[in-house]
DNA sequence: AACTATTCTTGCCTAATGACAAGATTTCTC
DNA sequence: GAGAAATCTTGTCATTAGGCAAGAATAGTT
């Protein structure tokens, strides 16, 4: 099936035996969701990761005044993790909403426990991706201290650009963590 | 002796059978540096992950016109890991100095993944201070967003004091993603 | 197509922070 | 404890980005 092809792109090349693969694999539950509709919800408990295999998401929190404030976009072969909730089962802050109608891929904490305890080179793969997203983390904040938001827009705009084709400038602007004038202001110098 | 105190906090309560909680134990190893040594220097490949004993600890990166950039501190009791060196084993852009004389507990990573791949109990404590890690810096960032440096400022003061006790102002302001003329005339009117 | 809502741009003014440099203060070293 | 080095403060001025509001442009809806 089409769809799996991605979870033979995530999980296909890790060293699995053929049929641990399949176990792995039966562990994913497939989902759908339409544009507007939130994947995860402020104040609930994240019950599962996801792999987004078609659609386009946007993650936010709000700030102290009830403003969105967009953390981070999904397009298609993205791991959703937010990890703090997902692994301790705490309600989240985060959410996570449908910019355009997605598909995913969906492993709750059970079956991905278990999985975890089970098979070695799944555990490398879900440390890597920890590792990998931390690392763009720590990339972004860096970023922000050293860089003036037209850098951080052209940086984005070089390293992303799939995200220029579906969001708003408005979102955008509140990722690079200016206003959408700022934003607009800096789009006409260039 | 009473370093292991240490390890007995962090590792003692998380469910580990006596005999499994010796081996952990032993896969530590004593280091100590000398105020102004490098614990982690750029380009180099991490090699070990670290647990301090005693002493105090600073890490930044460099920015491109070669100006340091402040990006933690670690106390004692702190766990200090530069995911991406450690377990990738690819050269670190962090570089981690000695502010005062330091005592540590090393443990490398072959070491590790064994008993990794051995103890679940210590794939939780691992897992979660990833995912810990992952939480205060996403905080950190969405500070740098949302608040203005005062505003940074105080939040610091009171959530980790000891690093006043510690640091140059100049290394906090840059921490807190200022310059230090910026923050002499922040705390001038306070 | 007409209406509405949203997004994006722009102007004007203000606030926050940086850059640079000069002193003051503290710390370090011999 | 004298001198050097680093840190911290302060002044002046420039730059960056925000706040607010009014239009322009676009998209969504019936």
């Amino acid at each position: 099936m089409r769809c799996e092809g991605i979870l033979y792109k995530e999980l296909g090349e890790i060293g699995l035996k053929q049929e641990d693969f399949k176990t792995i694999i039966k562990g994913y539950k497939k989902i759908k969701i339409k544009k507007g509709d939130y994947l995860i919800k402020s104040g609930s408990i994240v019950k599962g990761y996801y792999i987004l295999i078609s659609g386009f998401l946007r993650s936010f929190v709000l700030d102290f005044d009830g403003n969105e404030v967009t953390t981070n976009f999904m397009v298609k072969n993205d791991l959703i993790l937010e990890e703090n909730s997902f692994f301790m089962q705490m309600p989240t802050k985060e959410n996570i909403i449908a910019v355009e109608d997605c598909v995913l891929w969906m492993k709750d904490l059970d079956t991905f426990n278990n999985h975890f305890r089970l098979y070695e080179a799944y555990r490398e793969w879900g440390r890597s991706h920890l590792v990998r997203n931390l690392f763009a983390l720590k990339e972004r904040t860096f970023s922000m201290i050293t860089d003036k938001a037209s850098e951080r827009y052209l940086a984005l705009l070089s390293s992303r650009p799939e995200i220029f084709q579906k969001a708003s400038l408005k979102h955008i602007a509140s990722f690079l963590g200016i206003t959408d004038s700022s934003l607009s202001r800096i789009r006409k110098e260039i």
